[in-house]
RNA sequence: GGAGAGGUGGCCGAGUGGUUGAAGGCGCACGCUUGGAAAGCGUGUGUAGGUUUACCCCUACCGAGGGUUCGAAUCCCUCCCUCUCCGCCA
């Protein structure tokens, strides 16, 4: 959420910013129902203050003459109730007007708060802009010894690639039809070393992150209520791409949601709550099963392990001060804890600077990361066969492309203001305004996904799969993953 | 699923109709004290909105929403949440 006193003093800001990200909202609107509130606010304010005096004065005589009254009769007691009753008229001439107001406020808030929650945090100056993921700028790109982009997989490695389907149906490693059986499209069944090799890729990324950078690992709620989606900035907008369970229909208080990404659970830890600045940065770690819909993408990377309902993913989140500085600091290097686990793996991947139109709303700034997938893209005939056959030495091959593994983004107080987590100079008891704070996130590892690369990264001629070298503590010291 | 208890400030915890935005304590800040520290003493210390150069002032907020009343943390209604016991259960 943006801050709405930002909002009234630069509108033109958040105007931009909508702009450069392509989003419809009306913030003239949004700013005509500010004013309109504030309007209305004040008038019963100042309204509530008379009556508030009022019955200060005629509250403690009313008390008085009530007594009297008791004792009284006749001409007396008449004018006594007359006294009372008149007392009681002003402030209840009052109560009704405020009523009016309070209904016209009543009506105007929900409006404002909804739309308010649907302005987008204006991306940073330095952030490209542009429409889509087209328009996306390569930061740099990293490569093995021994891999040349200027070559096809097949240059490079003397063979032609199989997609990582294929490679999983060889060697046993997923079972696809019968996760369709189980749970429908895009769903799958990991079997044998293809579990094992899940496994070892999210603990792998766990220890990375805890015992080389010191994060703290947790474990969170993966089904969570509504409130922890609309504060992580998820809602309304993600809407679409969440599984509701709905409780309400069935006799339970709070309809669930499951959540796309571990984000959710961390970023709720601290929600409404006031932290030690002396704690900061906070650093943690999770790895969650993550649930999509997928809606809107019917039809696109229908096949294998790229886009499916459900996986795991090991996600790091840094909760740090309010400062635009540390939290580039904090881009940057959780970025570089990515590219060195990347490194550790021997996995070829770029950095891509997203555009403003790919940000999202939640985004000041975001970096994906996309490791080169052998087995994706276009069928090209091979480079040495000029007019291909249909035999097999000759067939096209896939031409290879990059594939989205991680995006890190950074969010500044955007996240921290919905689930109102702050901090207060000083300490926790201490004084002065309280502030509050910035949010980061990246992927650290999802898998199945980032078994694609692995697999047609690592397959050899003979068909089977080398383990690299950084996961073999986790699958027992295998080196190579044979057909079953 | 059955029964009960409860939701008050950074935290704990009083408070059942009228200067209660809220006692008391803890924490925190400042000052005194001290060679220094601790203890002790004193003062201050909620959030949000509005207004203001600033000080001040006004309003709202005691889980949420509605109601009764001249006046509600306090009474009534609805909802949500948390906890305890029993049952079931990985």
């Amino acid at each position: 959420m943006i801050d709405l006193k930002a909002l009234r003093t630069d509108p033109e800001r958040f105007k931009d910013g909508c702009r450069k990200k392509n989003s419809p909202v009306d913030i003239d609107h949004l700013l005509r129902l500010d004013t309109q509130r504030r309007d209305l606010m004040s008038k019963a304010e100042s309204l509530r203050a008379e009556q508030k005096k009022l019955a200060k004065e005629s509250g403690p005589r009313i008390g008085q003459l009530s007594g009297k009254l008791k004792a009284s009769q006749g001409d007396e007691r008449a004018a006594i109730e007359a006294e009372i009753a008149q007392l009681k008229a002003a402030p209840a001439s009052l109560k009704d007007q405020i009523q009016t107001l309070d209904d016209q406020i009543n009506t105007i808030t929900p409006e404002l708060e909804s739309l308010l929650l649907t302005i987008p945090l204006p991306p940073d100056d330095d952030v490209p802009v542009g429409t889509s993921s087209d328009d996306n700028v390569e930061i740099r790109r990293w490569a093995p010894q021994g891999w040349d982009w200027d070559k096809t997989f097949e240059q490079n490695r003397g063979f032609k690639p199989k997609g990582h389907i294929e490679l999983c149906d060889a060697l046993g490693l997923v079972d696809f039809p019968r996760g369709v059986k189980i749970a429908g499209t895009r769903s799958y069944v990991l079997t044998g070393m293809g579990m094992r090799l899940h496994q070892a890729v999210l603990r792998y990324a766990i220890d990375f992150m805890v015992d080389r950078h010191a994060f703290t690992p947790m474990s969170v709620p993966v089904l969570v209520r509504e409130e922890a989606m609309v504060g992580t900035g998820f809602f309304p907008g993600g809407r679409e791409q969440a599984y509701h369970v709905e409780e309400t229909s069935r006799g339970g208080g709070q309809d669930m949601f499951l959540t796309g990404t571990g984000e959710v659970g961390l970023m709720g830890l601290h929600q409404n709550e006031i932290l030690d600045e002396a704690d900061l940065p906070l650093r943690y770690v999770t790895v969650s099963t993550c649930f999509r819909r997928e809606a809107g993408a019917a039809g696109k990377d229908t096949a294998g392990l790229y886009r499916i309902h459900q996986f795991d993913k090991v996600e790091q989140v840094v909760i740090c001060r309010a400062d635009e500085q540390e939290s580039r600091d904090w881009h940057q290097k959780m970025l570089g804890f990515v590219e060195d686990f990347l490194q550790s793996l021997g996995l070829p991947y770029r950095l891509l600077q997203c555009c403003t139109g790919d940000l999202g709303a939640k985004n000041a700034d975001m970096i994906d990361v996309e490791c080169w997938m052998p087995g994706r893209g276009e069928l090209s005939p091979s480079p040495e066969g000029g007019a291909s056959s249909p035999t097999a030495p000759d067939a096209p091959a896939p031409a290879g492309e990059f594939g989205e593994t991680h995006s890190a983004s950074r969010l500044y107080d955007y996240q921290c203001r919905r689930l109102n987590m702050r901090t207060r100079p000083g300490g926790a008891g201490g004084k002065g305004e309280t502030v509050f704070c910035h949010s980061l996130n990246n992927t650290v590892a999802a898998s199945p996904r980032i078994l694609i690369p692995i697999l047609e990264m690592f397959q050899n001629k003979d068909g089977s799969v080398s383990v690299p070298e950084a996961l073999r503590p986790y699958l027992g010291g295998a080196d190579q993953i044979l057909p079953a």
